[in-house]
DNA sequence: ATATATAGGATTAAAAAGATCCTATTTATC
DNA sequence: GATAAATAGGATCTTTTTAATCCTATATAT
């Protein structure tokens, strides 16, 4: 029920990106070093995010990563599915036909809407609004 | 971000619990079979549904576990935390010592929210409504 | 042409989850 | 009381997942 340490790399960078000079390429080893990413998982992460179409990767001499979604778009569910793939709390959502017993049927109705409102609670965490509230309410 | 299999089993055990007769001592061996729970395994699990008052374990002949709980009071939350332990997304939010940078928090804010919103459906989820609603409407 | 970056497959290490083994303990029944 | 039928619970083992790193390949600014 955790998010890994690959999505809060995830989160990290795009925290990094989204508070930089729009379309500016940051280099790997900048934010790995201001974000405390270890250098080497943070270029796999990249590849998923690249991948998904969150930022765009530029190779050679003065390269590094471009975010390719504005901060006001970009979110966390984005970023975090970019990462695990879709949430789900449990396997049976995904896979029905290994749903034998009748009453569990129930259960995973259950499962369904909270994996909806957690998603829908991440969708609308823009990066735009993260970078922009810097205290910290829930402490 | 899933269950695992001990709360997916744990689920299973009140399930059945939960449709027998109120306060009759069903043996570990029948719920192993009735829902394809690994025996020993059942064991473990019914240790922790112990511990958190859900069910009371019965010794000797004759013995087997007895829902303490009655199904219109307990919830998967309760159930599923009897096992993990209470739900979180993110270790930040347990341990805000950890929380360094400034805007992370915004994004623990997020987290707070999402955790809290998952255990109130949870919460609400009681197996007095799980084992009457024996239709999927989610499939 | 060269030096500087990242790519990406392969591998390793660490942690967590899943399951089982085995002896101890409890208790109904004869 | 003795016995047999249950579960308890510590220890162990296996598997899976996560986390991280190694190393060669590739791209590109200068």
């Amino acid at each position: 029920m955790r998010l890994t340490k690959a999505c809060d790399y995830a989160i990290r960078c795009a925290l990094f990106l989204s508070s930089q000079d729009k379309g500016i390429v940051v280099s790997k080893k900048e934010i790995s070093q201001a974000m405390d990413i270890p250098n080497q998982f943070l270029g796999k992460i990249a590849q998923q995010l690249s991948r998904s179409g969150i930022l765009e990767i530029v190779q050679g001499p003065k390269g590094g990563f471009r975010l390719l979604i504005p901060p006001e778009k970009l979110n966390l569910l984005d970023v975090i599915e970019a990462v695990m793939g879709e949430i789900f709390l449990n396997d049976c959502i995904l896979r029905p036909e290994s749903c034998g017993r009748s009453y569990t049927c129930a259960v995973h109705a259950v499962w369904q809407k909270a994996k909806n409102q957690l998603r829908e609670t991440l969708r609308e965490a823009t990066f735009a609004k993260l970078i922009q509230n810097e205290e910290c309410p829930v402490q």
